[in-house]
DNA sequence: GAAAAATCGTTCGTATACAAACAAGTTTAG
DNA sequence: CTAAACTTGTTTGTATACGAACGATTTTTC
């Protein structure tokens, strides 16, 4: 039609522009996780959450989002989510009285433990269509253009 | 500590997991998509939605959705959004009548038409940390995977 | 031709994701 | 030392994203 040809949309492909293909990649890399930790009942950023906790021993609420990749406010959320579930514990900062301190309870590290290799095995599921190779130059790709 | 001994996480690395990069690939394209695309207020699956209804001309809600790979739900709020802002008009369908299909009005025809060359800037812009052999490679890779 | 299966669009609930504005507390500049 | 600037965490509002269940309709199967 004429409103159509008007818009002559015969260059832009939508499948290959690469917003499009990180939001496909994403959705099935999410996916794939997802029916990997179903029994666990974690979402990938509770469990990326719940991973820097680890890593950290201690940290605080803001710099856990930093660690995370996510703002304050979506950091909230997920806090509050795992903090509801017992997974982890809160302490008040004595130095700075703005602060909230975060821990694993003892159930988050016992959930955690266990975790870990499913998370393993959501990165391998993800990988496989790939060859070793490519898998190598991808995370390297990523990593620069993050 | 003993719980973050027993916890023992160091080998699971959060900052290279394939779906933790990804996520902040994803991030930071939206970002770049964003900033770009403030003064048409289109996100990124509106934008996806109104190129792909620009392509078939007229197009099932059900079927814009799978090609726009948004699941029936998600599809239903950017389709009513873009309704509401009078981008896109309906039709109900004569042999089916279950079906409700799509097409650009006026107004969405002559805003997509000046918005695709920001949409060729946003995705040069999320790729300019590659070179043009990198960009090739992380395309033709994504694809692979998905 | 009737029962079964599939498709289309809708609704509800939960979970990111982020802009914007805010209060409370801490650090820095002059 | 004090005013300005910044940081920390919260709240509100909007927009994906998807599982699950649903009614209406169409297609398939037998």
């Amino acid at each position: 039609s004429e409103l159509c040809r008007r818009v002559s949309a015969d260059s832009y492909r939508l499948e290959e522009q690469i917003g499009f293909l990180l939001r496909r990649a994403q959705q099935r890399a999410t996916a794939i996780f997802t029916a990997r930790f179903a029994g666990y009942g974690l979402t990938p950023t509770q469990f990326a959450a719940l991973a820097k906790i680890a890593d950290e021993g201690e940290v605080s609420q803001n710099r856990l989002g930093r660690l995370t990749a996510m703002d304050p406010a979506t950091m909230k959320g997920v806090i509050d989510r795992l903090s509801e579930r017992g997974l982890i514990a809160r302490r008040a900062d004595q130095e700075d009285r703005r602060r909230t301190q975060w821990r694993l309870s003892e159930s988050g590290a016992a959930l955690l433990a266990t975790a870990y290799g499913d998370g393993f095995a959501v990165t391998a599921e993800i990988l496989d269509p790939l060859s070793p190779r490519e898998r190598g130059t991808l995370l390297r790709l990523l990593e620069k253009m993050v």
